[in-house]
DNA sequence: CGTAGTGTTGAATTGAATCAAGTGTCGTGG
DNA sequence: CCACGACACTTGATTCAATTCAACACTACG
């Protein structure tokens, strides 16, 4: 019965006006060009250049490498390289992730379009955790001492850095009180309804998306194992708060969902 | 049996040659000293002057308020409260939390002298969370916008700045791993040997000092309850690893603590 | 001196992990 | 284009680490 009704889903999610992602880049733009400019990138009110004038946005283009796309499993960076760039993802998604001393890696963060990465390794020089593709991406690489140099330059940029690392704090500690005291579907529902305000921000569906991680790496993310995301999965499903086909995700009744997060 | 062996352990702490701390604070500066510069502070390499020159650091020092010393219990800020400045602690500690839905808060931070309060503010113009002294201490509060000011014109400050909430980014990554994939004993002992080389930076004892925060402190910030923590207390004491007296503690086994950790 | 807050310990319970056995899906090469 | 193998995912049964509930001891402060 489980597997009848995941097939259902799949006929109305694909039967639906609303198309999926194929990865998480707005239509408009090809998702992969390198050509594009600061100026034109569709996704510039959320990466650096906002608030900036046009003659500075110029300044920040001039510093931005355009590198070629990533295929998934690519290597941004691995644990413990020289610290040289923090990176604006163009199009599609990474990850990053720590591997503990048994081997096994726990995943401290999921990167999608407009959101920057690698600030991790500003501090001590060295990336703190290794970063990869979840399915073919592309980046701008921001080499931080021009950066630097740049946003001494122009205080709109200094200012619009300093609350870009000022976010990424207050959402990690976000994340502490979301580990350190909600139960497994408390957890659950509130990533479901990060992505959901996420990928919003990027102009795609707030309540249908495709997950470009694995039940895995979630598992790792939220401090859960995969048995237990996947019943989590079910049981939000069963409840008809969500629709769930493979990485198909429907979010059915946001307002219950956010109910959960707050019955704790 | 329990019991004799912590007042055992009153003795001996009391007995030893180096003294514990009264609060967090470098003997030689009277802890609560308001009239003291950066350019005299005994954390400067820790806090913001570092990497300055001394007109660098008379410039800061022009901005920075130094408030009277608050007493345990009081609010440095409040949740939701406008942002308007970064705190360093001069001496004592202090605690960040977040009131849960269900009323209840949780701990999200533990300041100790040398170190900066506030920057989960800088993005949204809000604390997201209150702060509250654990004893009496002394900070030094720095307006954020003359900050960004000064940061513009002194690329070392800037520089600086940068770096340090690169680092904060990096701790709150640590901890999330940490909460996403320890066990309970693992998590107590990575806090302490954390505490351990913290109090260390500040020239104090890394292997005795006083615990500033109660047990149910330290429990939600692990995401543990009061008596799991008690417990793992108790557990590492039976095993010879530290030696605890109230909110007295001593590291025995700085190596096995270390084992702990790394051997999930 | 009494009381509220802090800390400890024990017994019972439980949420999530682990162990186990599958099915489903996708990409690759024959 | 299909078959194969590797990986991803699901579901069930069992176990276990940590929580919860409960009772009590200690401490510190007005």
């Amino acid at each position: 019965m489980g597997s009848a009704n995941l097939r259902g889903s799949t006929q109305t999610a694909e039967g639906s006006k609303i198309p999926l992602q194929q990865n998480a880049t707005p239509a408009k733009v090809c998702p992969h060009n390198s050509n594009i400019s600061c100026a034109s990138c569709r996704l510039n009110e959320l990466c650096l250049p906002i608030a900036l004038n046009k003659s500075e946005i110029h300044q920040l283009d001039e510093i931005v490498e355009r590198n070629r796309p990533y295929k998934k499993g690519d290597h941004l960076y691995r644990q413990s390289d020289d610290f040289k760039s923090v990176y604006a993802v163009r199009s599609g998604s990474f990850k990053s992730y720590v591997l503990s001393d048994n081997g096994q890696g726990r995943v401290t963060s999921f990167f999608l379009p407009g959101e920057i990465i690698g600030m991790d390794g500003i501090a001590s020089k060295q990336y703190a955790n290794s970063t990869i593709a979840l399915e073919h991406s592309s980046i701008c690489e921001i080499p931080f001492s021009q950066l630097e140099k740049l946003s001494h330059q122009l205080p709109s940029l200094q200012h619009h850095f300093f609350a870009i690392m000022g976010n990424e704090i207050a959402k990690d500690q976000q994340i502490h009180t979301l580990l350190s005291s909600y139960t497994a579907e408390e957890r659950t529902a509130s990533f479901l309804l990060g992505l959901s305000s996420r990928y919003a921000h990027v102009s795609l569906s707030p309540s249908r998306f495709l997950l470009p991680m694995t039940r895995s790496d979630i598992g790792e993310y939220l401090g859960l194992t995969v048995e237990t995301v996947s019943r989590i999965f079910t049981g939000l499903q069963r409840k008809e708060l969500i629709q769930v086909n493979n990485r198909e995700i429907e979010l059915l009744d946001i307002a219950a969902l956010r109910a959960i997060i707050s019955s704790s």
